[in-house]
DNA sequence: CTCCGACAAACGAACGTTCGTTTGCTATGC
DNA sequence: GCATAGCAAACGAACGTTCGTTTGTCGGAG
């Protein structure tokens, strides 16, 4: 009956996922765990370290899909869809830390927010990366902007988190190659 | 001196999306109007009344704006641009309250929620119909999915919010023509 | 012209509740 | 027997909201 630091920061991020950081108090995660808000305090210091740990957690996983999906060589397109099926895979396996780091970062103290911040655009970073390959070696138009369509591209991978379920009828892996040949018809020369 | 609902409304919408509804007391949105938070029950009935009169303001200039852009006939590709371009100027003039649609409709009770998204499915419809015509005339790809080709065009558009600056190198329009450029090439047949 | 009643806007204090957090104690398990 | 996890109780602050009162404005009656 003995509850971990991991238990209570998982829990956290489950319930700041569904209700928020603010809308999330000590005593509604004590109750999740099964203890009482105080109980919390034998475990963490405060709960302003939990959104942090969550958020970092978040930003975490994202770095290291990013580093394994361009961690092998290959033409841009091909590099550009492992980011996306990693992207997707952080979003499914990690729902409640990435909809955490997605929607309550601004909930951080400054100082912790900074550094998420530009952990985030050291991230993005990576996808603009790719789509520069893919413009310099030709495979990609010469008029596509790599921030532009980095945003773009992201922007259709975060919402995913908003809408999708995983027992729907269409499965991840499908998912994912939808929207890789998207992206890439919208980007690919001819 | 005097302050109407209108201006509280606003105030609210203002707070709402730069620190959530729950991140928002009423004595903030007292102080933003140099008032007493005890003062805003001259104009409003509570704090929840006001989330709902600003969410309800968001959702109504999206479906005007999809009403007005499909007033006109013209091919599919064409209907789609002027969603995309309302879509776009809806975002851009009304931050707030569009923000607070798109990020704090979940702290609505639940009998104004249904309606917020009911609202929001009908809305998404007019982009899925469009794109349906575009493929029942050949305009676009047989093998595009009118449901996940919406999703996608609306999450590009609704993640403008996000990281748009309106003084920055591109103009709204030029940031329009940019999505609806991308969209259309993912699209079209051949 | 002035006074008066009505009304809306705002104040200031207080309500009961919940917040994040602290403290002191007591079990349980190594 | 000692650290640790949890409880019970309490802290001050903040929450949304209510209340009685004050202020300012303004149209009509005298």
């Amino acid at each position: 009956m003995s509850h971990s630091r991991e238990d209570v920061i998982s829990a956290a991020g489950r319930l700041f996922a569904r209700d928020g950081y603010h809308g999330t108090s000590m005593r509604d995660l004590g109750r999740e765990l099964g203890l009482l808000g105080s109980s919390l305090y034998s475990h963490v210091e405060g709960k302003q370290e939990l959104l942090v740990a969550v958020v970092e957690r978040g930003a975490e996983f994202f770095q290291a899909s990013a580093d394994a999906a361009l961690a092998a060589e290959g033409p841009a397109s091909e590099r550009l869809r492992r980011l996306i099926e990693g992207h997707l895979g952080v979003i499914l396996d990690h729902r409640d830390e990435v909809r955490t780091y997605l929607n309550e970062a601004r909930s951080l103290e400054p100082a912790s927010r900074e550094r998420i911040v530009a952990a985030r655009d050291r991230y993005e970073q990576a996808f603009r990366t790719v789509l520069k390959e893919g413009v310099a070696d030709g495979s990609f138009r010469a008029d596509v902007d790599p921030k532009l369509a980095g945003i773009f591209v992201l922007s259709i991978l975060n919402a995913v988190d908003r809408w999708y379920e995983e027992d729907g009828r269409l499965d991840r892996t499908a998912l994912a190659s939808r929207i890789a040949d998207m992206v890439e018809r919208g980007l690919r020369t001819g």
